[in-house]
DNA sequence: CTATGTGAACAGCTTCACAGCG
DNA sequence: CGCTGTGAAGCTGTTCACATAG
């Protein structure tokens, strides 16, 4: 429904892979770059690279190449990440804690918001020493993402509730999912869901490794 | 190198989920699965189902369906995970300790056999009260590979660190990375690389709710 | 009548190749 | 000249539709 009819989605997941290049590359010092040194750094073809900003509009100079720092802001603003988003984190296990210590998020645009789950020995606890976010009931869970108008959520219950906590989620505004749960969740259309898999890649590896030689010894 | 030629990667991908789902179908005591009820599971079409199956072999009956417990075993060997694949995982910061304590590795067929990290502090700690591992230091990296045999690695380090710890591994033997650090590593032909970046994944998200509505308010 | 396996049609993504601009 | 932007060509993956088997 509108801005991203049209553009193929592998054209999108690489938008972030430029982004993520060209943020590494204006810590160089690098002030302009060429479809051909991006391509090359992302093993991509240079008419790839190209194609894939011209979806979004005329950002290069021929002859030249790119401006590094505009086209980050043009990225930016793309994906949306100039703006900050409330992000609701579920699931306070292992998984869930490591992600909410990682230092990327605020950099990128994502502030976490609230963190919820539903063993009462963990409900009340500070999550990090250093930050002031509390762990509260995933009874709340609703009520938190209206008052706070929360629209991403980040999910790392166990499978067998993912479903369940999704369709709450949903139902009081969330719009996009990350899930880390091993289920395939089903949402209504407008919804958004990205699963990572630690099994499903690691599959993936198994079988392009036995593919190409004898397999594991 | 062969068995993959000609199969396309989205087809490989979707056998782990086909893989995910047939053991919760087990699960619930069914025995028989048509293409159909597969496909509605994870939003597929039939015809894909039968498609991607079909590049590797005839494993269903007209009429009838898969059988669930056969066609399980079948997928598990095409993937690999038929047998156990010894895996080392490098760097133990918050991440890496978070993947280490997930249960369904050793479920899945993927054996955690050495951690590696460059922290002085946490060499010889072991990573989890009631697991025997220790962290080893990243010196002893590319013998452990070498001596234990071992081909798939989980790289849980700094991105600044990433290709070079990569290009130890490959060295010593690794054709398998699950890689965790936000770069593009490089390898040489036959090497496999699977990337997870949450910064990635999260400006999907943004990019497809902003673009169904007016943005994070 | 149900459900697979598959050639053929279709759709979507990538690459090519070149016109045009700096 | 170098490099972008882009129609056209080429290729890969998906869906259709049906012959075939139970």
């Amino acid at each position: 429904m509108g801005k991203a009819d049209g553009i193929p989605a592998p054209a999108v997941r690489r938008l972030s892979l430029y982004l993520r290049q060209l943020e590494a590359l204006r810590d160089t010092n690098l002030h302009t770059v060429s479809s051909k040194q991006l391509g090359q750094a992302l093993r991509i073809t240079d008419a790839q690279v190209r194609k894939d900003l011209a979806y979004f509009g005329q950002f290069g100079q021929p002859g030249i190449g790119y401006a590094v720092e505009d086209l980050i802001a043009k990225l930016r603003n793309i994906l949306g990440t100039d703006r900050t988003w409330k992000v609701v984190l579920v699931g306070a296990g292992n998984l869930g804690r490591a992600l909410l210590a990682y230092r990327g998020f605020k950099r990128k645009g994502f502030e976490l918001t609230a963190v919820c789950d539903s063993d009462p020995g963990k409900i009340g606890r500070p999550l990090d020493p250093d930050e002031q976010i509390r762990i509260q009931d995933i009874s709340a869970l609703a009520e938190i993402i209206r008052s706070e108008n929360i629209r991403l959520a980040v999910l790392t219950v166990p499978a067998d509730v993912a479903q369940s906590v999704a369709d709450t989620m949903i139902e009081a505004g969330v719009m996009g999912i990350l899930n880390f749960a091993p289920i395939s969740l089903h949402v209504p259309p407008g919804v958004t869901v990205t699963s990572v898999d630690l099994a499903v890649h690691l599959e993936q590896l198994s079988f392009n490794v036995g593919a190409s030689a004898a397999g594991p010894p």
